[in-house]
DNA sequence: GTAATTCCTAGTAAAAAGATAGGGAATAAA
DNA sequence: TTTATTCCCTATCTTTTTACTAGGAATTAC
């Protein structure tokens, strides 16, 4: 029951790239890997993630790089989260939404269970904002300072 | 971000267990492997963790089995699957209670979030209890029926 | 004693996680 | 036009975790 490097990584370089996009230009994966301390290599693969996804936007060439694709208000830690881990549920459940595809979903308890965990965890990550973290960071002063020391 | 089927698993063999305990007789794991189609030899190691967890008390030789070591409405999923799972949490963060043990904890941002989505899950499981998973069940009328063909 | 049961430890095959690596394609600056 | 910079895509590899399986010892009812 963990949330892998993809999830976290992934939403510490967001918060990186958003908080560092101010002057219009580009930010590019050297850079945020550099702040972030994430291998330049796996990060790749994270923005891609977050590319297909339609969070970010990317610009090739000298001088390019990433910029969100939305404006801040509009992406919350879920949407990022879930682009990069697939579903934040600990239990998927063919019987969850529609009683069908379960054969025993009529005589299942356990389901109500998973539902209910289910539910909460996508309730809580979709009302945090990506704004929000990135007025907290700003508040906090962070530099990418000692980030080889937190995994998280 | 999944729950293994130690706690899927478990907690559907402590409902049975519950379930089936009624004539003060203990419930031997023979007996919920049939009802529940798991492995004798791996329900052996779940009882196991939920017997260190104090949540069920044994009794062994011929005719023995398990009998919950306390009420039902003392137990709760959360009791349950933290016994199983180690901890529920997505993200172990060692700045997160005490601030201490983390250098960046002061700037971290993920920090606050990774916080939210722990408490949302523990407050969520730690609020449904055994007795109500039991109750819904016998109301259902539940036969451990055709349990091959669903694993959670 | 024998059969039924829990208890404890170890082993193991498959899957997932966490990267690393190579080469390519687009673009901008020189 | 060349060259450096940057994203793009796929494949490979190592380590860890998961989900069991297996063997045998201890305990108890009959």
């Amino acid at each position: 029951m963990k949330l892998s490097t993809k999830g976290r990584y992934g939403l510490r370089a967001l918060i990186d790239l958003a908080q560092y996009s101010d002057e219009e230009s580009p930010v590019s994966i050297t850079s945020i890997s550099a702040r972030q301390d994430i291998s330049e290599r796996y990060l790749e693969q994270l923005m891609s993630m977050l590319k297909k996804a339609g969070l970010v936007r990317s610009i090739r060439g000298a001088g390019g790089g990433y910029v969100l694709a939305k404006d801040m208000t509009d992406i919350s830690v879920g949407d990022i989260l879930r682009a990069l881990e697939g579903s934040l549920e600990p239990v998927e459940c063919p019987g969850l939404e529609s009683d069908e595809g379960c054969s025993v979903s009529d005589s299942c308890v356990t389901k109500y269970v998973w539902k209910r965990i289910n539910d909460s965890i996508n309730q809580t990550v979709d009302e945090i904002r990506l704004d929000q973290l990135v007025a907290e960071s700003r508040k906090k002063g962070c530099a990418g300072m000692e980030r080889r020391l937190c995994k998280n």
